[in-house]
DNA sequence: CATCAGATGTAAATCAGTTGCACAACAAAT
DNA sequence: ATTTGTTGTGCAACTGATTTACATCTGATG
């Protein structure tokens, strides 16, 4: 959740044409507190404007490539939250493996000491992902 | 990868009929050395013997239930590995973000804190799984 | 041997995501 | 203002992994 983002500008900084549909996608992943899925994001713009599914797809991918977003799979469906930068500190998740809901932790919830770990490994790093998993709050109300 | 363990048994002390099939997908999976799809274990298996691959989804899903196995999805497939046990220490992957490949790093790679996050969260924590992204040492080399 | 629950096979369905192709939008060139 | 070209979008059909519904087989037990 970030209200210090300009998404138009983000895109434009990023040698992305800032269409309509972009910016909205960008702007929604941006201001929600969770990763969302394609379909969260499609219902989303879906409500007050036209637009298709495949478009929903096709600009996600866009980000992702451009690493504005980043795409956790829970499973069952990605779910896409911004990227690490400034005004967005990497940090862990909590997956419910009942509903299938993902949760940003605090950055400071887990930590982990990579060791030499990066310097012995012989392929490509790019990211270090901690994800918890369980039962959410909310689902264990339910059963 | 296990020597030490005699899958027939581990059924039998789950409470679970040690059939063919099933003694046969957890074998495969004890033996390897990384987590394997559905449709690997599935070739595997149809190259000595007739099997059909529901019944393979049908293994990996009760073997999985009964927590025997451990699903991991790459975003593509799901792959499934030895559950942790006393053979069988918990450990970090590797996710190939190019050819998929999942691989077991050591588990003293990467040490996590914690801290006293387990006590503050609200829902129920099964486990917490640490995952390196990137693109592996064959995939470099192709590229 | 008969019976019955549990395991397996088969075909069809589902679900998220992708592809191919036609059309629209917008900007630069004529 | 019209033409052209590039890029974005919509639509329909497709794909791959997994699941379902239902029929059939098998092995233990009486």
């Amino acid at each position: 959740m970030c209200h210090r983002c300009d998404y138009t500008e983000i895109l434009k900084s990023t040698g992305l044409d800032p269409t309509k549909n972009r910016v909205r996608v960008l702007e929604i992943i941006g201001e929600n507190n969770s990763p969302l899925s394609a379909e969260d994001i499609f219902n989303t713009i879906a409500r007050s404007h036209r637009i298709n599914r495949v478009t929903v797809y096709r600009v996600l991918k866009l980000l992702s490539e451009h690493m504005l977003i980043e795409p956790f799979n829970n499973g069952r469906s990605f779910h896409y939250g911004m990227a690490p930068s400034k005004n967005h500190p990497p940090h862990p998740h909590f997956f419910c493996k009942s509903c299938g809901k993902i949760e940003c932790l605090n950055p400071e919830s887990v930590m982990v000491d990579t060791l030499n770990f990066e310097k012995v490994f012989p392929g490509k790093i790019d990211k270090l992902e901690i994800r918890v998993e369980g039962i959410c709050k909310n689902c264990m109300k339910l059963s």
